[in-house]
DNA sequence: ATTATCTATAGATCTATAGATAATGC
DNA sequence: ATTATCTATAGATCTATAGATAATGC
């Protein structure tokens, strides 16, 4: 690690990453979800690299930047999932029970809880705007899926158009792993799958929904969906088998 | 109001509240729930008072004691309202309804979004443990009243030891009008008895407790609630008639 | 030559204190 | 005399820039 150009830091890498911007992100992501963004100085996410305040610099223009690619990150994901799952020829409730598993088990499984960041008040920044806007669109995703899901189940006893306190509770509930985690501390004993399983449940059946029925589809379509993104710290323990669809 | 003793301000007020502490509170509320503690600066706060910078320090200390009081003025009702329906003779389930009925509806009427102050990342500052231990108790009485409504509901179907995920679902559910109102901006449309009814009957639904039987002792519960505290924000547009308990 | 670090620092904050000032109250 | 404000400022940050330095790569 000695290895590569550039002056050698006066101390060895204490922070995992194979380059000095993924150490810088790793650093930042935990700061950042415990003590607040604008509570962080660039000096202590330096410090907890191990390089000076002003090194940053050669790898992001601002402090802001570097929030900016933690957020990217983080909602990128599940947004992909989304769509994928609303394209998907899926039962409505499926893609909704679904889509909650997969995010909410993300939400659970990271190193750092990374969704804290979209609680982060200084995320009125205008120049936040677009991660915050695509938070917003992956909410759509869920409340337009509870909406159908609901006219599926009911076939119209209800109001055409649904309480939209209601049918934003799925990603109410799935969001609250991220509450539970800065409550409870970042290390969960929960398994994420198992976690996240419990949410999607609760979810449909906060909207009066039986989730028994599509429990074993949405197991697959999760682990379609683990297959394709590959990023997978999606393991049931079920007795699942990947590819019968 | 150019009455009093003390030199007179350069401004004339801009805030309500009768006394300058009340008015810094407000200043303060608004700016730490939608910028944060940290971003806010005391000359900010001062600024939206109408006052100079200084000025604050006779009133407070320093500006985390701003915090504290709006803090305990958060966690306060919330938690004798818990104390007062625990120790209530009424059926767990109609409890924890009327529980979860009334925080909701106080999280989405007061003024600020002073729940907010709740997912600040500073509060991992030791001077703030005690109000994080206070919303850990209320927490905790909520997640008490649901593993009881649980048993009482399926007597033993399920295991001695519910999923402690499970439990924590009605309060996660009614903090999630704080998220919905950091999203959808400060002023809600939705009535706050009626919002606070929905999620408090999806509070119980997620629990797989049917809420439709407990919906009217709930209502009597919360009302008596409300003379109790005579802070009252609520006033149900339903038939039910106060005093009848 | 390029790269990634380092040292040093400018300029802009920000919190809190010291002490002056202008009102009321006795 | 007491109170609530004001002006002024010390001392401690904090972000970002300028330019030197020490490696590798060609």
């Amino acid at each position: 690690m000695t290895t590569g150009p550039g002056r050698p830091r006066l101390t060895s890498p204490r922070r995992p990453g194979s380059s000095a911007s993924e150490q810088i992100l790793d650093a930042a992501a935990e700061l950042f979800t415990t003590v607040g963004f604008t509570a962080t100085s660039t000096r202590k996410i330096a410090d907890a690299v191990g390089i000076r305040q002003a090194s940053l610099y050669h790898h992001f223009g601002t402090k802001e930047e570097i929030l900016e690619v933690l957020l990217e990150r983080t909602v990128s994901p599940a947004l992909a999932a989304a769509e994928s799952l609303t394209a998907a020829e899926l039962p409505v409730a499926v893609a909704l029970h679904a889509l909650s598993w997969y995010d909410a088990s993300q939400l659970a499984s990271s190193r750092w809880n990374l969704g804290a960041l979209y609680l982060l008040p200084e995320l009125s920044s205008p120049s936040l705007a677009p991660f915050v806007a695509q938070r917003q669109t992956l909410r759509g995703y869920y409340s337009d899926l509870a909406v159908r899901a609901l006219h599926e189940e009911v076939s119209g006893a209800d109001t055409d158009t649904p309480d939209p306190i209601l049918v934003d509770l799925p990603f109410r509930i799935v969001e609250s792993a991220i509450a539970t985690r800065a409550d409870d501390g970042n290390d969960i004993d929960a398994e994420p799958a198992e976690y996240g399983l419990t949410l999607a449940d609760a979810g449909l059946r906060a909207l009066g929904i039986d989730p028994t029925p599509v429990a074993e589809p949405s197991r697959r379509a999760v682990e379609a969906l683990d297959d394709a993104t590959s990023l997978a710290p999606f393991r049931p323990s079920g007795s699942g088998d990947t590819g019968t669809q």
